[in-house]
DNA sequence: GTTTACATGTAATCAGTTACATGATTAC
DNA sequence: GTAATCATGTAACTGATTACATGTAAAC
């Protein structure tokens, strides 16, 4: 239900789905994804709906873009989403559900490879956040709290991702480090 | 994708469809959950491909139970399933999508209001998740690190939810913190 | 010439939600 | 008697993924 809404915020300023992808791509695929093929029949959707509007133009390179607009509609959609509060408890995290059954690979060695192939994953995206944060405070003297509100609002997402992840890189080592020491303690008891 | 392997998991002992659901909302609902009609249809495909056995049998209170077992080759796609790594990437966090585009609030009290109506709900949730862990520790001495394999791994899932939904709740009152100040700098400009 | 990026879509399938239907047993 | 909990399911629909199909233009 969150897409048709996502669709209508990246709609600020006229784009074809092409351009909604690559917006994805840069800067809400660490929150949200969302494929082509399910980007094109929304955007259809939603201008039957008289959310969007759209007009077929030549591109500079390529073949002919559809250009999409947000109507008078779709923003007042798109305010009431964001009136209604926070959308919350629809999560689905699928690692945590690993850990959670983790005791069923019966060797802690296993265990401690999957835990630790988490920390690298969180790690390397940890390192991918804050190249993007270094760059955008290189670029904009204004970075980030005199940033324009758009920009500002954006950003705040950027810092909440850091914050996450950074807490999660911690707490695998934390796991990796309580795993190791429950496998000490039980090695000794066997001596 | 991964309820299939969640099941598999919850039936390390036999359990019917609507234990599962309970086992959901008083263990998973953190992380994910699921309906009675999308895990009675499960559990039939899933003993159509052998993962599963089942045996109706009465129960002391309420009509007759479908009881399920794993199987072997059940017991093997889980184990699969948790050495092919942490399943990442997927997720799908709706309220930052919110966050990322509250700038078309176009008004700073509804933004804020936003952010704290999120804000109270992690603390809510922080607070839930503490009372959990406060009962564990006072019915077991071996709370967290001598507790039983299984049971120390669902331990390990209820830490990483502290970490982040604390995490979460600092991060709010700093971004309401900040959102404030931009506009007390706005007021001052004006002025 | 071949790969990459641009650009738009459809079809089939899988995953998940909401609504509906049924009925037993227990607690108040 | 009536509400809550136990217990199992089906049907219709919505949301999301994977695979397929088509073709242009630029870069190497």
């Amino acid at each position: 239900m969150s897409l048709k809404y996502i669709v209508l915020g990246m709609l600020r300023k006229p784009h074809s789905g092409y351009d909604i992808k690559k917006h994805f791509e840069k800067s809400l695929e660490n929150f949200w994804r969302a494929e082509l093929s399910q980007i094109y029949p929304l955007l259809g959707k939603m201008q039957d709906d008289g959310l969007v509007t759209s007009k077929a133009g030549a591109s500079d390179i390529g073949p002919t873009r559809r250009v999409y607009k947000r109507t008078a509609k779709g923003g007042r959609e798109l305010v009431s989403w964001l009136s209604d509060g926070p959308v919350v408890g629809t999560e689905r995290i699928a690692y945590l559900a690993q850990v959670y059954f983790l005791a069923d690979l019966e060797c802690d060695s296993s265990a401690i490879a999957f835990m630790q192939e988490l920390r690298d994953y969180m790690s390397d995206w940890l390192h991918s956040l804050e190249a993007t944060q270094n760059e955008w405070r290189s670029n904009d003297p204004r970075y980030p709290d005199e940033l324009p509100e758009e920009d500002f609002y954006a950003q705040l997402t950027l810092d909440m991702g850091l914050n996450k992840v950074r807490t999660n890189v911690e707490w695998c080592d934390h796991a990796i480090a309580r795993i190791r020491a429950r496998e000490r303690r039980r090695s000794v008891r066997i001596v």
